[in-house]
DNA sequence: TACAATATACTAACGCCGTTAGTTTATCAG
DNA sequence: CTGATAAACTAACGGCGTTAGTATATTGTA
């Protein structure tokens, strides 16, 4: 068949499109590739294999995720831009669950670049504590903590397993942010110590 | 081939162990009847399917770590109960991570015998809860908060999403913890008002 | 004890999956 | 115009969960 000037950009766009419709666990190359009207051989000429694809998919998540977080803390300081960070985040989750699945499947591949979606996830987090009084360390452990959270939270609502009370999740959301903002002020308390 | 005696109990324990030994994404039904010198079609004579093994499976992990949370917090109160909780917690996914696993891909089944899982899990953390002077609502709440925090530490630690700083990820632990024992003091003093 | 019913195993096959090897063909560079 | 390269193809491999149909050993009953 002729060639229609496949790019692996557009293999990795149509892969987005599809985990996002169809579900990160519906997800196969041999559909992907119908999708571009091709075989599903092909696709090895622009991808190494599913690994390398989910990685890039990967890249692409935390990238976007970044973007939304930088944009929601522009401007504002300590548990402001804490809220907004969080808001961003749970927002992102919700709206595009399937996606956001992808990047636990990330880490799994021993990478370099691995480094630096690891630092473009961390950045904003710390930006949006800067703000507060820390020492390094405790920013360091308090990102942690931060992402433990929110990725909790959000994949456990996700999974269905808030499901067990008739109190809003929305308000439980809210609980756990205060608790993190909590825990800053009392870490900041700590480090003037 | 001769029969065997081969009972459902004993083809869940079989799955628990591969799943153990081999990590939860090398398991398969293949190999599964291999361990029990059977053919792969002969599995289904015990159990219905493999989302069905799997709910199975996930029953036994939910009670696993009932039973250890409970032992845990047995004649502890308030901050040292849920310390105890919280370290049972964080123990069973580090020992037992595949299994782990197993919980997250529960809850996709629409079984009405989900809620009694989804009660064994609640009821320790309820228990260790109870010596705060809390709401009903502010506990179920908490719980979920308490649930975020632990699932998304334990699980993104074993994804390799905590290695990105030179600081011990045990010091991280138990910042998490204290944030929430912070969020439980605090909401105490808000229900007292 | 003999027979019928049931439970447990089997073989064979279906339609998916990711992946590789080898081949053809369109495009592009010199 | 020609040769190289890139992008598609076909065919196949070994794996997967699952189903249908069959044989046989055990069990319960007359």
């Amino acid at each position: 068949m002729a060639r229609q000037g496949l790019t692996r950009a557009d293999v990795i766009q149509a892969a987005i499109e599809m985990i996002e419709s169809e579900g990160l666990h519906n997800f196969s190359l041999r559909e992907l590739a119908g999708r571009l009207h091709i075989k599903a051989a092909s696709l090895y000429n622009h991808i190494r294999n599913m690994d390398e694809l989910y990685t890039e998919i990967g890249y692409y998540v935390i990238s976007e995720l970044k973007k939304v977080q930088l944009g929601a803390i522009a401007g504002k300081q300590r548990a402001e831009a804490v809220k907004a960070l969080a808001d961003a985040y749970y927002r992102f989750g919700k709206e595009r669950p399937e996606l956001y699945k992808v990047i636990l499947s990330l880490p799994m591949v021993k990478n370099d670049a691995i480094h630096r979606a690891g630092f473009d996830i961390v950045e904003p987090i710390m930006s949006a504590m800067s703000g507060y009084r820390l020492t390094g360390e405790q920013m360091m452990h308090l990102q942690r903590v931060f992402r433990s959270i929110m990725h909790g939270f959000i994949s456990q609502e996700e999974a269905g397993c808030f499901r067990q009370f008739p109190v809003d999740v929305g308000d439980s959301y809210q609980m756990a942010v205060r608790g993190f903002i909590l825990l800053l002020e009392n870490s900041e308390k700590e480090a003037r110590k």
